[in-house]
DNA sequence: GTTTTTATTCAACGTTCAATGATTTTCGGG
DNA sequence: CCCGAAAATCATTGAACGTTGAATAAAAAC
């Protein structure tokens, strides 16, 4: 059944040194090292396939490391998940809570506009995205889809987004202070659904648009968005349209 | 090694008659009672933790039949999900196209507004979560999963859903005939990223909310929606708002 | 009344899973 | 120079997985 040997492929490509123990230190910075390439490894599966959908062995094999090295370094599968999940959340969150203080000082509480403090809030997030490097794209997938899971990570979502969630709510109250708060919580969650969606790139809008839109075009979508959200908190906060 | 038996609990609890073979035919209908049976039992449960994270056993088991009888109508775990998804996926697009046809003839070219052509659109995937029993309940939250995957249901999502949001933006362009397309495919992906997320029913917007908001009150969803939805349509089509 | 089809249960297959314990090698501190 | 801690591999464990085949009983077809 074996095909006849004619081109010789390799000659057994030696499958590995396999070294056990502690690596030499030339090679590569230690610890830090290994347990990073873990997560990175464990960031994409778990964005691409779930948690579920990704076995511990998948993820080694990807980061290129033994199996249980995995679990020497984050314990249970759950483990490598928050692990995951947390290593990005605060500086993601740290930093629209900065962007939109900025701008409150900035513009004064009378000068503030619900285009600019939406520019402020929406855009860190797209930036980290496209320049980020792919393990920030991946991590916006993961988000994503965790937001959108009924079970699982309400718990982390809620420890670590809501607090910017509640700051940009603070905020808005000072451009609509008679404005009634489940109004504003009610158009925030329809801003929350477009930025997860979008931040995901599943390509669906791709396919509906034919081609005409690009999931990926993130700049076009981050500006869209500020517009769409702006014009819809005033039309759900502000009834009656004084203008 | 066996305890004394002392208080006998029970003598053998019979675990199950256990019969074997075709049902006689006073219980139940026959197939289509036990078909519908697993097709619940496992919309329930992939819309809860995922494709990968149900086993046919756990469906079996909910379904109250045997492991091998899912296999025996629908396949591979994978055709079980389709048939699970595409159950409902005819009854849900094809209602909404429906509706805005109707509300498109009854309103006249001239007539219609991005409000009435929103209500016609939106209302009825919400009046199916609220009205339809569980099952609409479930398949919300199985759509909203579904929709923030990546690689999950892409193909099915688009065979089934776009097909609706194409006619939608079709009745649109009679609205705002001026209107950019690109710009109508943005609008409308904000518009799907809130749908699906408010239908997911999570719970975030609860606690964010600090409980002012339900995320189960989708009557209240739905009409902030269609307003949120409207106005930022009128933002992102008509940006100098020609009024 | 016999035969075929349909619906169901039971028992098992081979695979893969998350996790652990033992072992090995190198580094760092004394 | 030694010795304990750190970092890695290997081998294995018991459980659970999806899936299949054989057996069985009632219904339907002839």
């Amino acid at each position: 059944m074996t095909k006849p040997d004619a081109p010789v492929p390799a000659p057994a490509p030696a499958p590995k040194p396999a070294r056990r123990g502690r690596p030499s230190k030339d090679r590569a910075a230690g610890t830090a090292d290994t347990r990073d390439s873990i997560l990175d490894a464990a960031e994409d599966l778990f964005s691409k396939h779930g948690f579920y959908g990704v076995t511990i062995r998948e993820v080694a094999r990807e980061a290129g490391v033994d199996t249980a090295l995995v679990h020497y370094y984050f314990g249970a599968k759950r483990s490598l998940f928050d692990a995951v999940f947390l290593r990005r959340a605060e500086v993601w969150n740290a930093e629209r809570v900065d962007a939109i203080n900025r701008y409150a000082q900035e513009a004064g509480p009378d000068g503030m506009t619900f285009e600019g403090l939406f520019e402020a809030f929406l855009r860190p997030p797209f930036v980290w995205s496209l320049k980020g490097g792919p393990g920030w794209k991946h991590y916006s997938a993961l988000v994503a889809q965790t937001n959108a899971n009924p079970t699982f990570g309400g718990e982390t979502m809620t420890r670590y987004f809501d607090p910017a969630a509640r700051r940009l709510i603070e905020l808005i109250k000072r451009i609509v202070p008679d404005a009634r708060e489940v109004d504003l919580y009610w158009a925030y969650h329809n801003l929350s659904g477009a930025l997860t969606l979008t931040l995901g790139e599943t390509g669906r809008l791709d396919r509906l648009s034919g081609g005409l839109c690009r999931s990926g075009d993130l700049d076009s979508a981050c500006d869209y968005m500020v517009r769409y959200a702006a014009a819809g908190f005033r039309a759900v906060c502000l009834p009656d349209d004084p203008a």
